[in-house]
DNA sequence: AGGCAATCTAGGCAATGACAAGTTTGGCTT
DNA sequence: AAGCCAAACTTGTCATTGCCTAGATTGCCT
């Protein structure tokens, strides 16, 4: 019997524990929340022991700003490309619409370690990555200064992002598609035409 | 002696427990979240017995559920004298900085029974508030229906909002007046000037 | 005064997070 | 190539919690 036909009978070493962990508990939380995580239950389902998790988290807390901290990398990736303002918002939208737990995550304060140096890092990241896209409105656009306008904007992508989330939109907005849906709102924001819509005075 | 002198002897009756455990779970929500809530705990503060809470809210999920619905009550109550769109903006501002606590249960769903007849009620009055704030608004006013002005305003409201929560404009925003904020925000989605703004072309 | 239902207490069970030792293993040094 | 060390993982334990069941107390209504 060759010896080297290491089978699934679960190595001592998982391989890639850390990451198993993390994708099992963005399965469960895009589904039932954070609150709804279990160390143990992750645990069980990487086939290892209850105690394994905590090596490489910590604990629960730990976990979570892990979470949050891969997805303010994640947004500063994505913001990073964006052409303008409102195609950050866009993004941004996508961003939560594609990856619910790291978004629910990020905007869940009570749940992170606020002084996690990663967390700090990554999040600092993705504000950079506003700040430039903000940086590329025209400041006499609007009469308005950029910091409002960049407030302004992620309040709106943020909110949209949110209540979608949170299946507040369904009758409003229905089966229609969330980002096109979004940009008629940028394009009310940002009056620069976004939707060839109806007369203009 | 008047036999009135009913003394903090803890009468097997609290008085109105209920009551007391809303508040008390609305202080620890406020501070640590939704997550840090325990039953026990409640009881505790409550100076009852560990399983007297479970009589008024059957269990955990069924506080937030009584919480959230007593959250769209308030809310709606606020916003049913809006003056316009723009005010009940405001309003949704303030509720939130005012009920931090049941504004984030009430956007939590994870947390609630869906199916509680209630918190239904209560959610679809604070839905009608808003649907009569949209109703003020002149169609023709912007070029587009009506509808999508209301996701826009409840989208830049709602970000607004839980942004501000989750202390993410402490930088921009900085210790201005947080309504005073939105009002200009407002006033940058509705054209009509909110803010003595520059030329309007 | 009697009785009833709501309110609250007491006890117990399974599950969880966190901690403390031990055990196995890959890789690096010598 | 032998040995050793630190990381990865396991096992065991404890306090806490949610929730269930059964029993005690009390206000209220007739």
């Amino acid at each position: 019997m060759p010896p080297a036909k290491k089978p699934a009978a679960r190595p001592y070493h998982h391989g890639d524990l850390r990451r198993a962990v993390l994708t099992a508990a963005l399965d469960v939380i895009a589904v039932d929340g954070p609150a709804a995580l279990s160390l143990r239950d992750l645990a069980r389902r990487a086939g290892v022991s209850h105690a394994a998790p905590a090596h490489h988290f910590k604990d629960r807390t730990g976990l979570l700003t892990a979470i949050a901290a891969e997805g303010f990398g994640l947004l500063a990736a994505t913001l990073a490309d964006a052409s303008d303002l409102k195609d950050a918002g866009v993004r941004y939208v996508r961003f939560a619409r594609e990856h619910p737990a790291h978004f629910q995550v990020m905007f869940t304060p009570q749940l992170l370690r606020a002084d996690d140096l990663e967390l700090a890092t990554a999040r600092a990241l993705a504000a950079d990555a506003l700040r430039t896209a903000v940086s590329a409105v025209r400041p006499d656009d609007l009469g308005i200064d950029a910091r409002l306008a960049g407030v302004a904007a992620w309040s709106l992508a943020h909110g949209f992002a949110t209540l979608l989330l949170g299946h507040n939109l369904d009758g409003p907005v229905g089966d229609k598609d969330p980002e096109e849906v979004f940009r008629t709102l940028a394009a009310m924001l940002f009056r620069t035409g976004g939707k060839p819509d109806g007369p203009r005075s």
